[in-house]
DNA sequence: CGTAGCCTTGAAGGTGATCAATGTTTGTGG
DNA sequence: CCACAAACATTGATCACCTTCAAGGCTACG
């Protein structure tokens, strides 16, 4: 009954979601999902969407937005490799609908896991409800650090989300982003107007602080200048 | 071993936290539990502290707060009957400590629940665990909530929160608080300064959107003249 | 080659922050 | 019970930061 290939198997025994379950277990726990490839910009679910099945991130990122009554849209949180996706809602007893809508950016795979699959196996398992609990702890205490910073200037609380988009995606050591982030994005993650986020990025560029790199959209980020810039 | 006494047990007894678990059982998650009273202002918890215990509180309330870089504070939760305070840390494993402060608003009784018996009982005990679970969840929709409206102006979000306060402490289709909400805690709530909350609530008391009540510091709120001023 | 999404810059304006001074309430200790 | 301190509330004046609006440019992609 297994429809996922070898390689993404082995990927997949190795999330940290997994620690401590046997092999057996977790393709049990995968009964009947499917993977799902995403092109840039797709909806996964959007909100208010019945809520049937849930995911988990193989590869790419999705965001998770909402919508602001002026009908902007707020980034609630970055989902990379390994993440869950519309899982939270599943121990809701009866049908239930997303809270939240949730988008590729740029090309993803994913793979897809039917609500019924958690009912059977998910619901009952505790050593992933216990690990489904860490990384809500872990989702809330990064909305928390946002709230946190929201007194702080606009600089720097771009630059905070810089340095945490930075240690996400990038190989340690180096500052060559992995995944893409627009200005938009920025803006729309820290509920602030493109324009703001756009004039204070532009500054960087100018000193130094953000260099284009050789490949387009992603770029370079000097995190000792970033300090440098938010002293004073 | 029991030294909570039996009317505290019986409210226990009718927690949504324990819904579905036996007397029996409820007894054993509190082994060696102790109860608790706060005074107005008293910190349950400093950020930092060694997580040692946490609590579930019986009557008040507590409130949960980070503290900004320019020192200010930022509630991120109250904390009223029936919610847990502090054991989401509980799962981390070894030593660990709290990543937020409590503090107790008015008058406050807890019961004090030891670590070791969170790691002897409620670490293992699934229904438990998918409440906690259901806890998180709730709590993080709130910050969720209150993000989606920083864009919005300061009366509208002012507003909300009243409506929420009012949700959660009033009798339903009263609307005397029965929690007092100070001023300043509503601008660290919001992360704004007191000035500026202040300014937009002595209109609404002008015009009679708010008025005092005869016990002291609680006001009353008309909700529907609070969506009338906001009808522009 | 045209459209959609994103980026950029400028000018004008408003919302909320800051600073300062003062009043009110509550709780504490002599 | 009074005096005093601490926390909270209030009001006004000024100003900075960020938003809004407008206009245009760039790049990717069907």
């Amino acid at each position: 009954m297994i429809k996922i290939e070898a390689s993404d198997l082995e990927r997949i025994f190795h999330f940290p979601l997994f620690d401590g379950i046997s092999k057996d277990q977790i393709l049990r726990l995968l009964e009947n999902s499917l993977v799902k490839t995403l092109k840039h910009r797709e909806y996964l679910f959007r909100a208010g969407d019945d809520a049937g099945s849930f995911s988990l991130v193989l590869e790419g990122a999705v965001k998770l937005i909402r919508h602001s009554p002026k009908g902007e849209d707020i980034i609630m949180h970055f989902a990379l490799q390994g993440d869950l996706v519309g899982a939270l809602v599943m121990s809701q007893v009866g049908p239930s609908i997303f809270p939240i809508s949730a988008k590729s950016m740029g090309p993803t795979r994913l793979i897809n896991i039917p609500r019924a699959t958690y009912n059977a196996y998910w619901q009952s398992h505790l050593t992933i409800q216990k690990k489904i609990n860490a990384i809500l702890y872990r989702r809330m205490n990064l909305i928390q650090d946002d709230k946190t910073m929201s007194t702080s200037p606009l600089r720097v609380r771009i630059a905070n989300l810089l340095m945490r988009h930075v240690d996400n995606v990038c190989a340690p050591g180096d500052q060559q982003l992995t995944i893409k982030l627009t200005r938009q994005e920025i803006a729309d993650s820290l509920g602030v107007a493109v324009e703001s986020v756009i004039r204070i990025m532009s500054e960087w560029q100018a000193n130094g602080t953000i260099k284009k790199s050789p490949i387009k959209g992603l770029e370079k980020i000097d995190i000792d200048k970033l300090h440098a810039n938010l002293e004073f």
